[in-house]
DNA sequence: AACCTGATGGCAACCCCTTGTCGTCTGTTG
DNA sequence: CAACAGACGACAAGGGGTTGCCATCAGGTT
């Protein structure tokens, strides 16, 4: 038995089928007892309107996708609940995408899904600029951890995080820093850099940079091999993950922390606060970034015209230190 | 400037719409000639069929929904990696739903997404037997750590896994052990209830089980408390967050691991790696459960009529034994 | 009582694509 | 050269719901 549709609570009715789908949509344009009979009747039926029906001529589909540069890291959870949960509150179905740290599978992702969703949260994208503003034009998009002229974005406020990042190293007597970089085409690692590098100039610290690197614990041996040549006395990694590796590393080679060397991630992961020692990392509301995102994506999804604004929300970082930095000793 | 349709290609190819519906969806039906040149003016038009059309017609949405009891748990992480990874080989769309440990919510999100997906991937419902039968009566479902009869499931060994567990202890010389139970309707806390109560009549010790808890870390401390009264010398914990917010506890009160007591976990999480003492856990190929589950739902949706099979598939798990586990001291 | 107004609900076109049916054209066969 | 088979493509009817337009009707006005 296919499910009913509205012809069939029109006819149960006796009523015709536009006023049915009116008492669901525009009941005000539908007397009370009409309406309610017709409700009575089909909630007897069981009936329940078919989205793709409605979708078909309305062109919104109540659904968002959320795209992720990498499913599996733990800093997404976080954004994804919060976007989950504010989808959930306007009934909106939420897609998750993985993109596999490949831009190529993320814009094939995308495309496939434009005609199936009313916009788009992007998060830490590694396409190019033009292929988001490209995209921005044929769906509506909000950038998570990725900023960019023109489209709204939500990040956490990365300057002010890594000047603190610097200035609490710089306390410990450091005077010499290494950035092990996250992805090539990643904004947040070129946005990180400058900003330590800046703060790290003002501070009179020299800040190094090596890298790029995959930003996962299994690539922590390399970026730590690689740090530890640099000399510097503190290490900056892109991520927790990364910086997790990274600590693993030194110990195998025996390198201590922080006596030795400092380490310092950047998400406060869940793992952050087991490993040992406790990571020092830049954490921040990241179910706060899903949820603002989805906010501001279905304020231009809305009836509203996108008024032209682009929201650029940056929210606030703080500083968790933990026992993996230090002063030399 | 609307997305074009199949008229616009029509139009400009100079053909019948029917014509360009059956260039793309049954080739051979048309000219090659003619077919290659709908395909050109197609691209060059950047057209793409409407999916929702498409369902519309065919009550197929190249989509299937993913329900997770807790999106927050890392343990997912995996699962939904395989399953995502599966759905897209398939060029399928994967919804995914958070229930929030909550059957209230789990139900309405997936009546919510009957009309718009092919079928349900379910992991540790919280749903009642008669409520899955009946949703598999509307789409086809596959059930993940859960098994009920004539429904498809994929979970991991937890008969063979839980007796590793028990002979691991029980070579330390342990007598008492306490289960630290998951949620009420939590298929798999029974099932590892059971299992853990009949390797311990087995081997000749004690079980007991507390609970049931939540299982995430922050319901640890309550979950240790009860532990200790219970005079067990080892912890099996429903999951390994429970795990890791008991072994705090613990270490909060100067118990110490594994010299008072052991602990263990399930679902080997990455963060079972980083916490110290390292937590044993019973792991397993969780993303191919997953896999598995995807792949035999795209099965059941597909054009054969289901076949009446019910694949019950269970995967094999492995004891990773690191330090949270010895001998009393 | 004649007239006006606003509320109400029906008709039918439309959203985009699929598919059963049927006519047409090409090439083949006797 | 006529007749025919087969390949191809056009027509039109949905699939479920929305919406502009119009007819109707009840209630109110003068």
């Amino acid at each position: 038995m296919p499910r009913p549709t509205i012809y069939d609570v029109a006819a149960a009715a006796g009523v015709a089928t536009s006023t049915v789908s009116r008492a669901f949509s525009s009941p005000n344009r539908v007397n009370a007892r009409t309406r309610e009979h017709i409700f009575s009747i089909a909630a007897d039926l069981g009936y329940r309107p078919n989205p793709h029906a409605r979708a078909l001529l309305s062109g919104r589909h109540h659904t968002v996708a959320m795209v992720v540069s990498d499913i599996t890291n733990p800093h997404y959870f976080e954004l994804i609940r919060g976007a989950e949960l504010r989808a959930r509150a306007s009934e909106y179905t939420l897609v998750l995408v993985n993109a596999e740290e490949s831009p190529r599978v993320e814009y094939d992702q995308i495309q496939r899904l434009v005609p199936s969703v009313d916009g788009f949260v992007l998060g830490a994208s590694r396409l190019p600029d033009e292929n988001l503003v490209q995209i921005a034009g044929q769906r509506p998009v909000v950038l998570m951890s990725r900023e960019l002229s023109r489209l709204p974005s939500v990040v956490l406020e990365h300057t002010q995080g890594c000047h603190q990042i610097v200035e609490h190293l710089a306390s410990f007597g450091h005077q010499h820093l290494v950035y092990l970089a996250g992805p090539r085409n990643s904004w947040m690692a070129t946005t990180r850099w400058s900003a330590l590098k800046s703060a790290g100039e003002e501070l009179g610290l020299r800040v190094d940079r090596i890298g790029p690197f995959t930003p996962k614990a299994s690539h922590g041996a390399a970026a730590a091999d690689g740090a530890i040549r640099t000399g510097a006395t503190a290490i900056v990694a892109h991520n927790d993950l990364l910086a997790i590796g990274v600590m693993r590393r030194l110990a195998q080679r025996s390198v201590r922390v922080p006596q030795d060397v400092s380490v310092v991630g950047f998400d406060n992961i869940f793992a952050a606060d087991l490993c040992t020692p406790g990571l020092t990392t830049l954490g921040g509301a990241h179910a706060d970034v899903g949820r603002v995102a989805v906010d501001i994506l279905l304020q231009a999804t809305g009836p509203l015209q996108p008024s032209g604004a682009s929201p650029q929300v940056a929210l606030p970082t703080e500083l968790v230190v933990r026992e993996s930095t230090g002063a030399r000793a």
